[in-house]
DNA sequence: CTAGGGTTAG
């Protein structure tokens, strides 16, 4: 019988799809705002004046704050509108907001030098020669071609790293031999970018200020887009909001990167608010600024978000490339919507625009965790007769989504593919995944044989792998090679994390006597407040004061998603170790902990126990409990039962957890309930009101 | 990386 929940594979392979559109909702709604309120609320807040470029205008923070309060006014239940905006500004005392300039910034035109190629190999010589200065020197002296203006910007533009940038950028400083325009700063910075210099990047931009050099909208977004890459995102809206303030308007490149900069610290709100004022500006975004949107509304898995960004993409006559596609896709799979994405791609390939790996990674992994095992291995035979491109990620990917649809076999040949191949290497991914897969169906033999392999060839064992090993020769019954397992793991460097505990702690739960003695004995190193807490429940003189302290400040120090777990756990232990009642309060304490949302649910019709998140422990004292309640209620007459009343257990669509159901329905004929499985629902137990009221009578007449 | 923006893995 295996715990539904308590599996190494639920831990891992359950992703947190989540239904809470909360952001989208405000992101919306500010939104809806936006659109109607230019005319209404106080336009000098969102006007930013470029007609005086003397007077300061405000800057970006200063801007935002009032939108902040203005949504904070807002009355919460106004409906969201995903219609193309319009721009309603009528006031005609002052100009139309304008935060982006509608032009991109002119690039210089190219000029031919014909002995480019001297320079090249010239540039790199430079490139190849130690770093220090005098090397640098000694390779100045054979330039092939005196340094005018364009031979050094082209020397420039082929230099790497940026250390030699530097120092080429200096020399030509000391020659003085023409004036340092915008441009070889330009150059000089993105190579500095790359080497994620911020501070060089920084000096280099007050240079141009102290000595009169034009900062132009390249130099800003690469600024802008250096901190961002070094995580300096303040250092990158204070260089945005810099431009502003000296007059200088945004194109829309350097405005994208700052939507991204917003996105990326997850600002939904200001990505928005940003967006809008740009829309109203008159601008059509790109597919780069849509690229960001779906990103912004992927993290937050905000699927009414996705769909205004493809419902703006599709009013502005906007088509998307491929880089918004993969974008979407990802984002659907963070939104829980994997037969959209599904529709969504074959629009994509419709559009005659072919996958890379990038899209068919997203997709993979999107039918993996819904369970979708048909159109994964559709879409991987595609692949194979397309020929669409491959690489590591999406190799490895394969395997997870194997692991995630129990696909032995066809996680062993592709494991075995990419062994031989040229072009990938088995890396600790892919290692982990196969163990996840021998974790999942129980082949303890094979599991050890990779562990054993692992250390050969010298890819450590990583925590995810750990606990798919100890899951394994738990379920297994080997507790020797489990406590040999962890040790080395640990010894190795492995930290155990909450879920390893989880894991710990469901063998536990099904063991007896010294296995059980020496599993905790694994916990007791890696989390000894629960080893205790574990002995506290067992002992039968605790009180229940104790267990709802000890217990409320263990799940406060145990991470969100391995809460649930080990409350279902530690219910198996109470009902495996003969402490019923306290399995009773300790589901009591979760379902007030809000481990257990909508457990139960009620209609006029029908009152339905949801036990699907449940360990088999948990789901049968859930069952007591539901049984003891509502005979309390058809004996007090305090209320009318439904028509039916329903426990949910979840057909168990993962190829190995479907023993919740066998184990439910058992329980359900020891207690003589007169709850009968569903044909037609699978996962469904069904019970008349008749049925339930004839029940308790009768129980009740047995018991006078 | 040929002066600037966006996308892949428990």
């Amino acid at each position: 019988m295996a715990a539904k929940f308590s599996t190494a594979l639920d831990i891992h392979c359950s992703i947190p799809y989540t239904s809470d559109t909360k952001s989208s909702r405000l992101a919306i709604r500010r939104f809806t705002i936006l659109c109607n309120n230019s005319t209404s609320k106080s336009p000098k807040n969102v006007n930013l004046d470029i007609d005086s470029p003397r007077k300061q205008t405000p800057s970006l923070s200063e801007q935002l704050k009032p939108l902040t309060n203005t949504i904070l006014d807002d009355p919460p239940n106004q409906p969201r509108i995903l219609s193309k905006p319009k721009s309603t500004w009528v006031n005609p005392t002052r100009p139309k907001p304008s935060v982006l300039s509608l032009e991109r910034q002119k690039r210089s035109s190219y000029t031919y030098i014909p002995q480019i190629r001297d320079l090249k190999n010239f540039a790199r010589r430079l490139s190849e020669c130690h770093f220090s200065n005098d090397a640098f020197l000694a390779v100045l002296e054979d330039i092939p071609h005196p340094p005018t203006r364009n031979n050094a910007l082209l020397v420039l533009n082929s230099l790497r790293p940026w250390q030699k940038s530097i120092l080429f950028f200096n020399w030509i400083k000391t020659q003085n031999l023409f004036p340092l325009e915008t441009i070889f700063y330009n150059v000089v910075m993105k190579s500095l970018r790359f080497g994620r210099q911020f501070e060089l990047i920084e000096e280099l931009a007050f240079e141009m200020i102290d000595s009169g050099v034009e900062l132009d909208n390249i130099t800003y977004s690469t600024i802008i887009t250096c901190a961002k890459r070094c995580n300096l995102f303040d250092k990158a809206v204070e260089w945005f909001e810099r431009m502003y303030k000296t007059g200088l308007m945004p194109d829309e490149v350097t405005y994208s990167a700052v939507l991204d900069v917003y996105a990326q610290l997850g600002k939904v709100e200001e990505v928005m608010s940003l967006y809008e004022r740009g829309r109203s500006s008159g601008w059509t975004p790109d597919p780069v600024a849509f690229a960001v949107l779906a990103k912004v509304f992927g993290a937050a898995g905000d699927y009414d978000g996705i769909r205004f960004v493809l419902q703006e993409m599709k009013s502005l006559e906007v088509q998307p490339n491929l880089v918004v596609y993969n974008t979407l896709l990802e984002a659907m799979g963070k939104a829980g919507k994997p037969g959209l994405a599904r529709s969504l791609f074959e629009e994509m390939v419709d559009s005659g625009l072919s996958p890379d790996a990038k899209t068919l990674t997203a997709l993979i992994k999107i039918y993996g965790k819904a369970r979708w095992a048909r159109d994964a291995l559709d879409l991987w035979e595609r692949m194979k007769l397309n020929g669409w491109p491959m690489d590591f990620i999406l190799y490895n990917t394969l395997l997870s989504m194997c692991a995630d649809l129990g696909l032995e076999e066809e996680a062993e040949t592709l494991f075995d593919d990419m062994r031989k191949s040229d072009h990938c290497r088995l890396d600790s991914w892919s290692y982990t995944a196969m163990l996840n897969i021998y974790g999942s169906v129980g082949n303890a033999e094979k599991a050890m044989a990779l562990f054993e392999e692992m250390s050969k060839v010298g890819i450590p064992v990583n925590v995810m792998g750990c606990t798919c090993l100890v899951q394994c020769f738990g379920r297994a019954k080997r507790i020797d090679d489990l406590v040999k397992v962890f040790e080395v793991s640990v010894q190795r460097g492995v930290k155990p994390d909450d879920r390893l505990c989880g894991c710990l702690l469901s063998v536990v739960s099904y063991c007896k006597g010294d296995d059980a003695d020496k599993v905790l004995a694994c916990l007791q190193q890696a989390n000894p407040r629960l080893v205790t807490f574990v002995k506290m429940l067992e002992d039968e003189s605790t009180s229940y004061e104790i267990v709802k302290e000890e217990f409320r400040s263990i799940l406060t120090n145990t991470s969100d998603d391995a809460r649930r777990p080990f409350c279902n756990c530690l219910i198996d232990i109470c009902r495996n170790r003969n402490r019923a009642e306290r399995a009773h309060e300790l589901l009591y304490l979760g379902t007030v902990y809000g481990l257990y949302p909508g457990l139960h649910t009620k209609t006029p019709e029908e009152w339905r126990l949801n036990v699907r998140a449940l360990s088999v422990g948990a789901a049968q004292t859930a069952f007591e409990e539901w049984m003891r309640t509502l005979a309390r209620i058809v004996q007090s007459e305090e209320e009318q039962l439904p028509e039916v009343l329903s426990a949910n257990t979840g057909a168990g669509t993962h190829k190995f957890s479907q023993g919740l159901a066998n184990a439910f329905a058992s329980h359900v004929e020891k207690l003589a309930a007169p709850f009968k499985q569903s044909e037609e629902k699978a996962g469904f137990f069904i019970a008349t009101r008749e049925d339930v009221v004839s029940w308790v009578q009768s129980k009740a007449a047995a018991a006078v």
